[in-house]
RNA sequence: GCGCGGGUGGCGGAAUGGUAGACGCGCUAGUUUCAGGAGCUAGUGGGGUAAAACCUGUGUGAGUUCGAGUCUCAUCUCGCGCACCA
């Protein structure tokens, strides 16, 4: 009986399907194990090669857990809302839903070639309107909270009415006014602010879906531009999301990443005088550096600051409006190519130094941000790089405040040395003058300590059709809630996609889109809304009453094994845990963090192949004999070529210009080039799962796309060394089967097989537990050399290989199971125990002492010459001379020879 | 500029401070087969030898150690993230 992969695969997969294997049921008497995918956006492409490589990962971890009899919740789903399907829908009119179900149905197809184990029961899809109920459940739950700086959490919006009712605040204030005021505080709430508008996409975009000034989606050129936006106030959470990366189980540079965007700054915020005529105004300063306040040479404002029009002089208006539409005009793109150039216009109004008492010039200038701080900073040219730059372009004064130092080339921003200059705080480091030069500034009401995050609120809205509609309604201009009980609020049909001519949103099409009479919001949720929290659906996935049951949710908690791209560290895995958060303040949700481990599997390339054709004419030359000729280097479809050899045939079969393509040959052969490149179509290096599930089997491609490499690492797909993993599952056969006589025999194993079984029970529950995939198929693999060496066919040793080996492979070893003779799935097996004493068996341990105080421990297998051993330990004392009291000696011995001496304390 | 990871054969990659290159691909030779993008056996870092011995070898340079791919410092280089955040 041959391995007939595609049979044996086929019929196990509906096997599994049919008895619903993998389905989770809470179950108090087992431990839980939540492993989780980020939920894939379901694109036209469909899945190359590269996709599945966390999937199988989590897959073979879930796997593995239940085999140590862990009650497993592994679901899977479709993050089904976004902007492709909806810029397809443009192009052609296929309403999205129809293109998003056509692509999940082919998702599925493909996933389903590969043997996972998951629970599709509890199949999630964020464009499903039982689904995005919850999303704008929990948006209602969001505008109807503000976040309490006293209890440092969200609460209901009523305990913050009653607050202001009590401080006489509220009575008397009409509808809007009441509106209004509440806006500033909701979780939730609608604002004007300077927001990422992409006009290619015809939408607002979030600081993580822009990149270097381009929309991450589509490329296209993205500018800043003034609006009223719903808006996330996730700013409020900066300091928790900071403190609580610190039990997150997950890899230093991401959590570095999430730090770097939280953007936490200590520093001060100090007020300056400024007179402009004989107006005078108090401008607030963000410094960390208030130990430099001796050094402040000029004040510099955001040109969209407010103050800029209040402390602009009447001489120096033109000038600074000129400056004004200057800096409006450029782009995002602009500004950032021109990172370096320094520009900037003079106010006309003075500032008085709160400690010197000097005045100094106030200007204005791009390199300040509005949006951070107070848009507003004192410049110490002397101690601040850009305030350098500056300083030196509009020839203002430099002085420097730490002794020693030259600032006459650049400025000295490093924090130590002794300050100077500096009145009471001269003679003090660097890292006293701070601190000290803050209480100062507290102590005499200049100002007071404050703390900055780089964090902003999130961006809601989206002017798109292919998203969650707002359960908000306008009355009179005043945004108000949906009832609860009337979601969800389902998309409306519209005839067409596209914003409407006057530039609203495609919504503003929908006929009678109104509540109770009044007109609806008409822009939709970005693509993160509905991926927020999909990890706590899964729990409880058919729920009405609620997102999640108590049950549920007290149940399953939170995530312990996530798996996904590094691409979301800023985006989706900041929101879900600002949403997470969110849900625990209001009592929803039993845990502060939604995912406790994390890892970020790594990309899979492409290895693209080239050909060289000689140029003007159609003949192509083999690699090696490429440079005698004129060539251009062409990419050639890598499923035509083998080893790097070409299928001359199947390419002028290719494409019609290749017809009658002629070649010159190397051996007999035509050797193509290669390189690693981005997996993609433009390259004709994209490899489809599918592909592979034909020519070898799904459980050939698990194997192989572990043995790969190191889950976390990127690293290139080369199809031809799957052979390798390919013959290691037909070797495996072979210990079972014998043409078409199953030859496994009850006999006892000897020690030798013992210890080949127990050194691999030991790697792969080691390795596993490790995420260290590729070590363990290679443990696999050398467990198998070591068996058909020993031409081992016995139950007792088959067995066990057979039901570890069933998470990276489950098809075949299900049928090998199977025909050991259990009528379960080899998912119900116990995970083998891995006993040392087989292992160790052959090994000696000689305790050895020397002059009556040191013991050496002599480890060494039986074949070593005994009298070579006793040699070494006689000569020891010599050769040791560093030989402490106390110290262990151990001698690593290899049959017959000494290789070295190992000390330990 | 700041932060984080990496540099090991022809290739993907292994190595609790202790025989560097496991395992796999590729390659070479042999063998088997009507045939194969098939099976089996042996070899495969470089130099060296009839074969051994031997010499050399983990980006570069120092250091710690009896011993360094591994630890420390410096340096070069590649990748990723953030980027006028005061």
């Amino acid at each position: 009986m041959e391995y007939d992969f595609k049979e044996i695969e086929a019929r196990w997969q509906k096997y599994w399907a049919e008895n619903h294997v993998f389905k989770a049921v809470e179950d108090k008497s087992k431990p839980k194990y939540y492993v989780l995918d980020m939920f894939p956006y379901p694109s036209g492409a469909g899945l190359h090669v590269g996709h599945p490589l966390g999937y199988i990962a989590s897959d073979i971890y879930s796997r593995y857990k239940r085999l140590c009899g862990f009650n497993v919740l592994h679901p899977m789903g479709y993050d089904a809302f976004g902007l492709p399907a909806e810029q397809y829908a443009i192009q052609t009119g296929q309403h999205p839903e129809k293109t998003t179900t056509g692509n999940i149905n082919r998702y599925r197809g493909q996933l389903d070639r590969i043997g996972f184990s998951y629970d599709w029961d509890r199949e999630v899809r964020t464009c499903d309107p039982a689904y995005y109920k919850w999303t704008q459940w929990a948006f209602l739950k969001m505008f109807g909270s503000w976040y309490n700086p006293e209890t440092d959490k969200a609460e209901p919006i009523e305990t913050l009415v009653a607050k202001f009712k009590a401080e006489g605040k509220w009575d008397g204030l009409s509808e809007k006014e009441q509106s209004d005021l509440l806006m500033q505080y909701r979780i939730a709430y609608q604002g004007e602010t300077a927001v990422n508008w992409c006009p290619a996409l015809g939408t607002v975009l979030a600081n993580d879906e822009v990149k270097e000034g381009y929309s991450v989606r589509g490329g296209h050129p993205v500018e800043q531009k003034k609006m009223k936006q719903w808006q996330l106030r996730v700013s409020a959470y900066a300091e928790r999301l900071l403190r609580g990366l610190d039990d997150l189980d997950w890899t230093d540079s991401l959590k570095d990443m999430q730090k770097n965007w939280i953007g936490k700054s200590r520093g001060c915020e100090m007020v300056f005088q400024v007179e402009n005529g004989d107006r005078k105004y108090d401008v607030t300063i963000f410094t960390t550096r208030a130990d430099t306040v001796f050094g402040v040479t000029f004040l510099v404002l955001a040109p969209e600051s407010e103050w800029v029009e209040k402390l602009t002089s009447p001489e120096q208006k033109a000038a600074v409006e000129e400056y004004l539409v200057q800096a409006k005009k450029k782009t995002e793109r602009e500004r950032l190519a021109e990172t370096r150039k320094v520009t900037g216009v003079f106010s006309g109004s003075y500032a008085t130094n709160p400690l010197t008492g000097d005045k100094v010039p106030v200007w204005i200038s791009e390199y300040v941000l509005a949006g951070y701080g107070t848009g507003a900073i004192m410049a110490v040219p002397a101690h601040d790089g850009r305030d350098y730059a500056f300083a030196k372009a509009f020839n203002l004064p430099i002085i420097p405040l730490i002794e020693g130092c030259d600032v006459s080339e650049q400025s000295f921003d490093a924090k130590d040395g002794i300050m100077c200059n500096s009145g009471f705080l001269n003679g003090l480091t660097v890292k006293e003058a701070i601190p000290a030069a803050i209480k100062y500034v507290e102590d005499h009401g200049l100002g007071h300590a404050k703390v900055n995050y780089r964090l902003r609120d999130a961006i809601f809205s989206r002017q798109r059709y292919w998203g969650e509609p707002f359960p908000i309604y306008y009355k009179d201009g005043i945004p108000m809630p949906v009832d609860e009980k009337d979601l969800p609020l389902t998309l409306p049909e519209i005839d067409e996609f596209k914003p409407t001519e006057t530039g609203e949103p495609p919504l503003a099409r929908a006929k009678d889109w109104t509540y109770k009479g009044y007109p609806l919001e008409t822009s939709t949720m970005p693509g993160f809304a509905g991926s927020s929290a999909y990890y706590l659906r899964y729990m409880d996935p058919q729920n009405d009453k609620a997102l999640v049951s108590r049950e549920a949710d007290e149940y399953w908690r939170n995530v312990d094994l996530y798996i996904g791209g590094t691409e979301h560290a800023t985006g989706h895995l900041i929101y879900s845990r600002f949403w997470n958060k969110f849900l625990y303040d209001l009592g929803y949700v039993a845990e502060q963090e939604p995912f406790r481990k994390l890892i970020n599997q790594g990309m899979i390339q492409g290895r693209s192949n080239f050909v060289y054709r000689i140029i003007g004419t159609n003949t192509f030359v083999s690699y090696g004999l490429k440079d005698k000729y004129e060539t251009t280097q062409i990419h050639v479809n890598v499923n035509i070529v083998h080893n790097d050899r070409l299928d001359l045939e199947a390419f002028r079969n290719w494409m019609p210009d290749y017809k009658d393509a002629e070649f010159i040959l190397e051996n007999g052969e035509y050797v193509c080039g290669w390189a690693i490149e981005k997996m993609s179509k433009s390259m004709f290096n994209v490899v489809n799962p599918d592909m592979i599930c034909d020519t070898y089997g799904a459980d050939t491609l698990r194997l192989y796309e572990m043995f790969l490499g190191p889950l976390e690492q990127s690293k290139p797909w080369d199809t031809k060394g799957i052979d390798g993993v390919n013959r290691f599952l037909k070797r495996l056969w072979r210990l079972f089967y014998e043409r078409d006589n199953f030859i496994v025999t009850d006999e006892k194993a000897t020690p030798a097989e013992l210890k080949t079984l127990h050194k691999l029970i030991g790697k792969v529950q080691a390795d596993t537990e490790a995420f260290s995939f590729n070590t363990t198929v290679a443990a696999f693999m050398i467990a198998m050399n070591e068996l058909v060496e020993e031409d081992c066919h016995k139950r007792e040793i088959l067995e066990p290989l057979v039901i570890m080996l069933s998470i990276y492979c489950p098809h075949i070893c299900e049928e090998l199971y199977h025909a050991l003779g259990h009528d379960t799935s080899v998912t119900y097996a116990e995970f083998p125990e891995y006993v040392e004493a087989y292992t160790v068996e052959n090994n000696c341990t000689y305790p050895v002492q020397f002059n009556g105080k040191m013991r050496f421990t002599v480890d060494l297998p039986k074949s070593a010459a005994p009298a070579e051993v006793e040699k070494v330990i006689r000569e020891m004392p010599q050769t040791s001379k560093y030989v402490g009291d106390g110290a262990i000696v151990k001698v690593i011995v290899v049959p017959g020879k000494i290789v070295n001496i190992v000390v330990k304390q």
